[in-house]
DNA sequence: AATGAATGAGAGTTCATTCAT
DNA sequence: GATGAATGAACTCTCATTCAT
């Protein structure tokens, strides 16, 4: 196992223990997850909070690596929209117990942490709100993209969290299309002629 | 002072520590906070699971009171949904620091506390959408009523969460009215001619 | 058990398991041998540091009160030396464990501790100071009564500590007496016709 | 760098790392400031506690050296004093920081260690009463030479970390002539005709 | 009913020591 | 010989909970 693998199953640990247990999580219960000794965490983070703040930033990282090529390519609002929300759902399907930490204030740690993560969490949003940005061209639309971006990833959310908590699992095509079924035609409304 | 006063003043305290604290509140400070001892506390609620508890739940009894009569009264999808959005910005501005608590599932606490909350938060939605589907009466609808309240919920969550984050404070006009000005377009699409 | 007690008693242990073990001691230690929990040392003292440097003010302290009333009374610096040099064995014979840090800069624990027990130990040698200095009057003296004190402190000290060591166990009386004697003859010699 | 350089390197860093940081220092500081891996330090002494006692006792070893040839040829009480205390002033001088360590009973670490150092420095006091036994030669002095050596050491000791921590530095020729001046005059008293 | 001193399990963190490379 | 990643026992400190008053 090399270095970067022990990294990364520390991290991968952490992720499972974090969404299960929340603010009790500890770190004696994530080393034993990633089969290694307590020691070994600090090795690699050098707090509980650094941890945490490494884990949802390396994730959001991934996640906005996946938007780049995508983004620069979108034509149409709708293209973009659609993508928003196709990403998200499928980010959750793999990441469901960070979700409410990675998009919502709420978070375990200091207020440091809270902090850093929601700037990462804003930061994902920013190629979204670019993207559209560069669509619409100069405009006065009655919505600012921004806004826009934020009702519609919380939209995403909320009906993935409700799902997934009442049914105990995602069908992320259905979820994906049901937002969209919703979102998509309001948008000629907002967005006029685009 | 009466009993249920004291109960009261240590809710009220609890809120106010919870919010302000995360998981880092301690029994020590709710119990200073609302000027009884720590022991006090422990006659009141059982343990601070039980305290955290009540706290969610009563608050959230408090926001469904208020929409029995209004909602029994509610003649079109669109008073329905504009209440929904007004009433839970308003709520927002009372109990922010709880707001990501309520709604989602990261709560400090064991297992037990989380589904008792998330029930609970379940329910709040119920009457909306009950209310909904004897508006509609028997349909065909694009999208069942239960998936549309839960994704407005979403969006005005995450754009309050946004906006006090990023400038410290809610102007919960504003805010509803963006949420409105994008949603209830969409409503006509989704139940035509209602 | 009174409160004060109670504090004595942690100290009283503290002084014990700090002086057994030096370095080494732990408040788990401390506690077990005040017969309290770990946690009850912390309702007393903030943290080792605080508990440390509180147990070396407060036995400094109490030796200076004794002082206080023989000094003013003092009427040569033989009295002076004699009581310096009798009072400090009859002090370590109570605290010996304590001497080594008492009287020198080696303590365990932050910066911050080893400024407030140094302060505090030169204190102790302030008033003796300036009892000679009152005997004296206006002098132009071989040397500076500070110095004196603190040379005179040094070879008591030190006999100490080597006779208990060596021996186990200090005899008070002779060991006094070695250092008066070699000391009192001379004192006609730095400050003549006192 | 040959084997016996490397281990003079990691005495000196831990003579450092020692005198800096009192008892909080670590192997792995010992270590990064010899410019070698913390395994390798375990090549060269067993433990951490064994590094620590070689240290002290190599010092004192070296402290020894000097003496033997100087004390050989001493012919007077006053020769021997006074090379006690200026030798003393001088190994200050370079290794302050060990001083309260090395003849006080402070150490860290174990009872073994502890055991070992005061030894070590019981020994480094013997020439110096030897020397005086012999320069004696069979006698009824009122004190014991042992007992004096003890106590001019403890003075010298204490005046120097007396103003050491007071002035932040020690000019050693003064502190040894204040000594000196003080005690030489006592040894006719004590020794008389010698 | 109300208190708050006392408790002790359990948390995060450190660091001497080991050992495969 | 030399390394430094890995270990885990041991530490300080916190805090939910209890109970004599």
């Amino acid at each position: 196992m090399t270095v970067l693998d022990k990294r990364s199953a520390i991290l991968d640990s952490a992720e499972v223990v974090f969404s299960t247990q929340a603010g009790a999580a500890t770190i004696d219960e994530i080393a034993k997850a990633a089969g290694v000794a307590k020691g070994t965490v600090y090795l690699y983070f050098k707090s509980k909070d650094e941890l945490f703040i490494s884990l949802i930033e390396e994730r959001i990282a991934a996640y906005m690596k996946k938007t780049q090529d995508y983004l620069a390519a979108a034509a149409s609002i709708e293209d973009i929209v659609t993508f928003l929300v196709q990403l998200r759902m499928e980010f959750v399907v793999q990441h469901f117990g960070l979700l409410n930490v990675l998009f919502q204030a709420v978070v375990p740690g200091s207020a440091e942490a809270q902090d850093r993560i929601w700037t990462a969490s804003q930061n994902a949003q920013k190629p979204f709100v670019e993207a559209i940005n560069r669509v619409l061209g100069p405009n006065d639309a009655a919505m600012d993209p921004q806004t826009m971006v934020v009702m519609i990833s919380g939209m995403a959310d909320h009906l993935v969290s409700h799902r997934i908590w009442e049914d105990g699992f995602l069908d992320a095509q259905r979820s994906a299309a049901d937002v969209l079924g919703f979102v998509l035609p309001c948008l000629r409304n907002v967005y006029p002629g685009r």
